[in-house]
DNA sequence: TCATTAAAGTTAT
DNA sequence: ATAACTTTAATGA
């Protein structure tokens, strides 16, 4: 998934590092890098203007960043923002398209890594618009859960806070919360050491 | 059903 | 110690 770290480096990628909460881009910026994240982890999000944050993804190693937007002349639709200490490489556009002719094979896996995206984005719009609460959250677990190998039940942790999780469903805290502690209630996870086992 | 407010407990820095 | 996060309870739309 990720682009090779040398070929990067080859074409003049640079290492960058950010602390936890520094902005990565803005949303209405300009895009004009490419990103992909060596350690640490990323939001992408929004801040209602009544300041409550709307989580758009969280990504982390190997992921790559608004890759999607550098295709367009469109603005940022939303920031990007650490949420640990990150080190990421950096790569101007220009030099970022040069790669892609260099490497034509590229365009594929840019494409299957696109479309995974789409993909999620689909289904997490779906279960964010249209469920009860317990719902959505069930769906939201269910999604990252897909990630990981492993799919017995309880086996895989949640990697967010209750807070994380409130902004990405875009329910309050509280809510999240009493919904977490019902669907223990009803065996749909577990929480140990206040993790969500999942 | 869910957001909001307030208050208090817990963990991380 | 202080800030950030988690939890519970009361109230109201």
């Amino acid at each position: 998934m990720p682009i090779n770290k040398n070929h990067l480096y080859e074409i003049g990628a640079v290492l960058e590092k950010y602390n936890a909460g520094d902005y990565i881009f803005r949303e209405n910026g300009t895009p004009q890098f490419y990103y992909q994240i060596l350690t640490g982890e990323i939001k992408l999000n929004n801040y209602h203007s009544d300041g409550k944050e709307f989580i758009q993804n969280i990504l982390s190693t190997d992921d790559s960043i608004g890759e999607s937007l550098l295709f367009t002349e469109k603005a940022y639709p939303m920031n990007a923002r650490a949420l640990t200490e990150c080190s990421l490489l950096k790569l101007s556009k220009t030099s970022f398209y040069k790669l892609l002719e260099l490497q034509p094979q590229l365009y594929l896996m840019l494409c299957k890594a696109l479309s995974e995206r789409l993909y999620k984005k689909y289904i997490l719009i779906k279960s964010v618009s249209c469920h009860s609460a317990s719902e959505r959250q069930n769906e939201v677990m269910q999604l990252m859960k897909q990630e990981q190998d492993n799919q017995s039940p309880f086996t895989f942790e949640i990697p967010l806070t209750r807070q994380q999780l409130a902004s990405l469903t875009g329910l309050c805290i509280e809510t999240t919360i009493r919904t977490i502690k019902k669907m223990e209630r009803q065996k749909l996870l577990r929480i140990e050491n206040r993790k969500i086992m999942y």
